[in-house]
DNA sequence: ATAACGTTTGAACAGTTATTCAAACGTTAT
DNA sequence: ATAACGTTTGAATAACTGTTCAAACGTTAT
């Protein structure tokens, strides 16, 4: 007897087929549970403003937080988890700091992310 | 007297050039809110997990939740999470409920972010 | 009809998270 | 030194979220 196309799934769950051919796919545990963690990054809006804004032009912590209307205090908030991300640098130029997209593997999640959204 | 190249603060953030320039670019709050929506999603291990086995083949709830140790109950809480936001479809055959990847979107963002991630 | 199976659902709990507030830091003026 | 400014930080609060548990649903058998 050779394999079903389709199996019930009382006897795929105990010892079957489709969980172990899609185990032997799935990348790594930490690896994946890294990528939801960059995931959850860009899951809040107003981090996904912050990284828009900077997609536009390089801006101090009191420019975006006047764009946002929203805390200095959140914001700088925000951009503490952004940087520990990876996801933006930053330069100090006497009393402000300028903050600046990391690399264009920023710019090109948003995009697919967008063109997701927009259709 | 021309525009400074970086100015201050103060002047910027009160009735600044910066801010008017990057707020003009910047999308409508609902599209940047739906966007963070999208990636909130993505943004947790249990999801990201089902979403990388759905890559492999479909597959049942049972099935899933055999390959990730979890609860049938804790994986279908997930897959509702994804059937709203159109990320995964699904097609019932007698008790079991065979689900899979909605479209390609979903595999090029999961692609894209992975990319940021293994270098 | 009764039982078994796969799935779904709602309430409850624990853990996480974004914002606010108050205070501090470093820098640049007076 | 003192003051003003931009920024950072820590604790506290309120809101949200994922998992568990128990119960239900629909389907397929006996």
């Amino acid at each position: 007897m050779n394999e079903p196309e389709v199996s019930l799934c009382e006897e795929v769950c105990v010892h079957g087929d489709a969980t172990a051919r899609a185990l032997a796919k799935l990348p790594g545990d930490d690896l994946l549970i890294d990528l939801a963690e960059l995931y959850k990054i860009f899951g809040d809006s107003t981090r996904i403003k912050i990284l828009y804004l900077l997609y536009a032009e390089e801006m101090c912590v009191c420019d975006i937080a006047a764009s946002l209307n929203m805390t200095v205090s959140a914001i700088s908030h925000q951009l503490r988890i952004l940087k520990g991300a990876k996801l933006v640098k930053f330069r100090k130029d006497g009393k402000s700091a300028f903050y600046s997209l990391a690399d264009e593997h920023v710019t090109s999640i948003l995009a697919e992310g967008m063109e997701h959204i927009t259709e």
